[in-house]
DNA sequence: TCAAGACGCTAATACGAATTATCACTGGGA
DNA sequence: TCCCAGTGATAATTCGTATTAGCGTCTTGA
């Protein structure tokens, strides 16, 4: 075997085999062009050497003089491995993973990326971005000024979850919220109800953005009514309260964990759901909670975008250019919590 | 900003701030040794220019003359994000990722090891372990041969799960199970049972090896009778039938989601557990299973496993050598399941 | 007989940053 | 005047691989 004293190098092949650096390189990389001809025999021996001393080229000699890589950049804004939100994405980098091995590719987790005891940020005084071919982002809220600079440096990227503008479009990955919620909202309203509330934050990032504004868009359509209720700062009872003296028979809930504690909160209350309320859930829970009941929402297609986007970053890789942006449309889910209005 | 053609290189700064690149790369990383000395000034002007452009220096390059790259490999031989074993190995990972982001280094996922359709392998015809500083092995059953080879190229690496020696030993962070299980037999004897019987394979990779050799020695030293019950090819009730038949009182189950298979079936026969039956299970399942039942046994420093086999892997990186090996214990966890003997 | 290609291989260079060796200049002391 | 120390910077080289341009010899076709 191999003395662990240093690695072995394409000079040392060479030398055994009695050839040039280069003729190993390019027996190595199986280069058959009419440009370059090299004789079986001396292929043959030159593979016999590295067979017999089990050389593997580095990989980071091959990434300088080549333009890649074969590693694609995961970054992430929280922990890759969180402990709060790891139901939410792990199917975004189940399906990242998958396709990553389809195509060949290793994945590299930014978690250096931190400054101390702060906030990760993907450009600190020592970026480590460019050590990957290309990166795909993941987070609910992704920072506007990363965004730009990546954009700025030309840096191929592919963001899970769609991107306003920063300063450029950004290519995306997302998941087609509007459509959905307008679905739900056109069953719950031929179910007859004609006050809906819309409960969650509705803004912040895009994809509550997305959520409300699909919400505000299907209200007028239908032609009921639509309130917006924020739970910031309120306990799932005291939401309830408003929504049934507002005259509320069916809410939206944006985060399902929230639908969770609400629904709880109503059967205390003596309020049944859907008899009394319906709750439509707008997604999967981003905070752990044990989800015991069957919500009527929609399935977020979160393995299918973590596909998709290593799929179109690796397009960006193979021709160089373009803004992908794709929106997946999201499975509605039946559920048991929508129920004709009674009131 | 910049100019999304071709990206800066220290030469462009060096151009920009009419110095060498020499002294750009100087000022880069600081350096105020006797040996080297750059004007106050200079050094501010190149200093301006880097902010002004947002240059950030190519890892790779600085890679390729430094030795290190920062970046500690992680190699699973399943995928890393299963959906099967998720709740299984995500706490090795979440106390890999902590401590990688204490010390500063990125993940790498070595996604692309794999053979079209088959298993993973660390080396294939181009093995990608060496874009980084060293790896970490993750997974029950891990390749002898694989083993060998990173110990005989002198690949820097730690086990998470003790390994034999391969050919030379393996630097590892295992679990320290022989005295758990004998911890519980210990408790288990002193309740008054005196046949126990061991459930699983026992066998196979280190760990289930492991715990039964930590029954073997335990039944041995406590002086009660001990049983080896296969599970491989047999229903729960058929089990159960055998381990009653040979007149047992108390089992230990190697793999948790058997025990509640077990424990299922013994209610729908009317056994009580632990009444008529004490069941303890050796760890966490591996499988993914609803475990609704609070089973006596020990719990798996996963976590911590993970975090200290990054320690060890940054230390053997610093210094360059030693085999570190490690047993972290296993803290035994109460449950309900267990309970003097009746019969 | 001569030019054009086929053949098999290698020297030289690029990739981007880090390091080593060296250089030009100034001012002061002998 | 000469030497030397101190100062500030740079040219040259290194890391390991991939690519380009080209070398000399031998064949082939006109």
């Amino acid at each position: 075997m191999t003395s662990p004293g240093r690695r072995l190098t394409q000079q040392d092949i060479a030398r055994i085999a009695g050839v040039s650096q280069t003729t190993v390189s390019l027996v190595l990389n199986n280069r058959t062009d009419a440009e370059v001809r090299i004789a079986p025999e001396t292929r043959e021996r030159v593979l016999r050497v590295i067979r017999e001393t089990g050389y593997v080229a580095d990989p980071v000699a091959r990434r300088l003089a080549e333009r890649r890589n074969r590693i694609l950049g995961v970054f992430t804004y929280e922990a890759v491995f969180p402990t709060a939100s790891a139901d939410f994405y792990h199917p975004f980098l189940l399906g990242i993973e998958e396709c990553a091995e389809e195509i060949g590719c290793d994945l590299l987790l930014f978690t250096s990326a931190r400054a101390a005891g702060e906030r990760r940020r993907i450009f600190n005084e020592d970026s480590r971005v460019r050590l990957a071919d290309g990166c795909l982002l993941l987070g609910r809220a992704v920072d506007r000024d990363d965004l730009a600079r990546l954009l700025a440096e030309g840096i191929p990227f592919v963001s899970i979850g769609r991107r306003d503008d920063a300063g450029a479009p950004v290519p995306y990955v997302g998941a087609d919220y509007p459509p959905a919620v307008r679905a739900l909202v056109d069953r719950t309203a031929r179910l007859g109800h004609r006050r809906l509330a819309y409960v969650g934050t509705g803004a912040g990032a895009e994809s509550p953005a997305d959520r409300m504004r699909g919400f505000r868009e299907a209200v007028a359509a239908v032609g009921v009514e639509g309130l917006h209720v924020p739970v910031t700062g309120r306990t799932p009872g005291e939401l309830l309260d408003d929504v049934s003296a507002a005259g509320v028979s069916a809410i939206l809930v944006e985060e399902p964990a929230d639908a969770v504690a609400i629904t709880h909160a109503a059967g205390e209350r003596g309020l049944s759901v859907p008899g009394d309320l319906s709750v439509l859930a707008l997604g999967a829970p981003t905070r752990p909670v044990p989800v015991d009941v069957d919500f009527t929402g929609f399935r977020i297609p979160r393995r299918e975008m973590g596909r998709r986007a290593v799929e179109l970053l690796a397009e960006l890789l193979g021709n160089g250019g373009g803004t992908p942006q794709e929106l997946l449309s999201c499975e509605l889910v039946e559920g048991s919590t929508l129920a004709p209005n009674r009131s």
